[in-house]
DNA sequence: ATCTTAGCTGAATCGTGCA
DNA sequence: TTGCACGATTCAGCTAAGA
């Protein structure tokens, strides 16, 4: 029960003018849902502030595509701002809007790292029989910039996903029944994103603590999900209506205790231990003959912790690299030793050394 | 350069030039295939330590996004010319370049009327753990115009998918085995389609006796698929290699009975639930205790949809298996939740979130 | 002949940390 | 900034060889 209130946090306002107003790279992670029906007129504003104005048919549409795009130059140009260096970007659109946004954002400088396909398990049909069943949307996932480092909780997706990889197409179905939020009896937004869908895009990308910013609101779907995971939130929303439902529902949501945030971390974020620890504390002794699964190659510890094999000696990755003619190698996995005739990934030893040398 | 019936057409050369050669308006269906602009690193290394064949041909290499742009608008004008009014437009791309193309063909002034994701079963993963397994690619089909009329066979792509309207995501494998184009043993071109795609495309979009398009022809896939299906069909394509295998191909083909279509796959068995759904959704929290039947052990969910015991952490499966020291154990009727004393295992709610999610 | 298993491969923007 | 050592990381389907 960690989240107090002040970490959540929704501001009514433009999303431009706001995210103006935040501080350069203070956001760990974006989630932007823009609008991206191009037809409202009314929606799109020129920068200055003049509507988009009908002449002709291909004027008008030529005009209209141009505005969005400069709507969404000017909301990316924000968000590249206040996003850490680290941070991700997530954008969730339709045919309607995403090739333009997509198009903006690498052109903004931001890199792609995934296009994710949000399957629909029950989409609205085509009624007039006229097109494909329009059954998905699409998010684009990116990093600031090519040479960036992003967050990915990888070992938690594989984990979500009954310990297969993630895939780039997520089958969820749309938000309705009880968890679609209402007003009088009647949808309280038009768009209201499932939790399934925003619970994967932050358990992915962020971390407890992290500073999640959502510049189009809405019904605050992100900012439910980031409540109960344990994230601080901004949320940024123009309509006073939305943003009633958002605080009630945001209010409404708890977070899950700390210990159950602990998520899957994969052997990177394990304490590296050298292979001479092993040595040094008597788990292998120098003169032990290591050797690959299938007896292949057949080599020598020495009291430094390098390895001898024939002539060449070298870590027990080097070495290991060495023997198969590869560029690389794990040498903990490679290796072995030989204990009544049965063969031991000398990471055994390595797992050993970790829970009686390092566990307290 | 033509191959056997005078209306199945290859044309050697640069697909710009050559368009500009056709005549305006000649044209019922393009189907395009472009260079995706990967912009791929260096060697990407298999667990295992073989190299992953990359797609690194000169023709995918353009100097930066503005090239592409325009490499992109200037074969897009010529698409445009020399379509009917009436004809469909499809592209085939991957996030690295559908953005920037689906963006340019709406500055062109076609009309998206779906955007297509072919669903890989079988993708490549992702060998480093760094993304989501990039599992899909991303068609666009455009008319010429918003107001233009277009072909779509709804009831012939509705009698494809058992009864049910075909939907924007199409689950097809990669073309592989026997159908995979070899030259000397060696696949003969690095991106070869399904024809199973192109069966899709060409029946939905068009009728026997039109003409169909492909600018960037390689290994002749859609060739060999309008051949099949009685369209006329004109291909073109700079690499001479790529045009022998394609003529090769194509003679090969052979036209079928209309009434013989290819059946129909069949809707895919029950769908797998991963027992991540179920937190994503609600249906259960993390740090909900789980028991087995005799309350022996006692595992705690997480956040990620692993459930921990003790110090260890895994699947439901994995971990119910270490609980008994067995080599293995479904967890979903091995592990419950205890309310109000009862004991139910987590099956029930695999259960209910199939009923209520999966359901429509 | 039939079953099992090892091996290979597919449009891929595929690592991190310290000296 | 660059270079180098460490050592993390895979799914489905087909094919050919072995049992």
């Amino acid at each position: 029960m960690a989240s107090a209130p002040m970490d959540m946090t929704i501001i009514q306002g433009d999303c431009i003018e706001t995210m103006a107003g935040l501080p350069a790279k203070s956001v760990d992670l974006i989630f932007a849902d823009p609008p991206y029906n191009l037809q409202l007129g009314g929606d799109l504003l020129r920068p200055e502030g003049s509507t988009v104005d009908a002449v002709d048919d291909a004027w008008d549409k030529f005009d209209s595509l141009g505005a969005y795009d400069q709507f969404t130059r000017a909301w990316l140009t924000e968000a590249r701002r206040i996003l850490k260096d680290d941070g991700g970007l997530w954008v969730i659109g339709s045919y309607h809007n995403i090739f333009r946004v997509g198009a903006a954002l690498q052109d903004a400088g931001f890199w792609i790292l995934n296009d994710i396909v949000w399957r629909k398990t029950n989409p609205m049909p085509n009624f007039k029989g006229t097109r494909f069943t329009n059954a998905h949307e699409t998010l684009i996932w990116c990093a600031k910039s090519e040479k960036a480092r992003y967050k990915f909780n990888y070992h938690a997706m594989k984990a979500l996903n009954d310990d297969l990889q993630m895939r780039s197409d997520w089958s969820i179905p749309l938000c309705t029944g009880a968890e679609r939020e209402k007003v009088n009896g009647r949808k309280a937004h038009p768009t209201q994103k499932p939790e399934e869908l925003l619970y994967r895009v932050l358990l992915a990308c962020s971390e407890p603590g992290d500073m999640v910013l959502d510049p189009f609101l809405g019904s605050g779907t992100t900012g439910a999900v980031a409540k109960r995971l344990g994230r601080r939130f901004i949320g940024i929303e123009r309509e006073e209506a939305y943003i009633a439902v958002a605080e009630r529902r945001i209010a409404a949501s708890r977070q899950v205790e700390m210990d159950a945030l602990e998520i899957s971390r994969g052997r990177r974020a394990e304490a590296r231990v050298p292979f001479g620890a092993l040595l040094e504390t008597g788990l292998i002794t120098p003169g032990t003959p290591l050797m690959d699964l299938k007896r292949r190659w057949r080599a020598q510890v020495r009291a430094d912790g390098s390895i001898a094999l024939g002539k060449e000696a070298g870590s027990i990755h080097k070495i290991g690299a060495r023997a198969q003619n590869a560029p690389s190698c794990n040498g903990w996995t490679f290796w072995h030793t030989e204990t009544a005739g049965k063969l031991q990934p000398i990471d055994m030893l390595r797992e050993r050394y970790r829970t009686e040398h390092l566990s307290a």
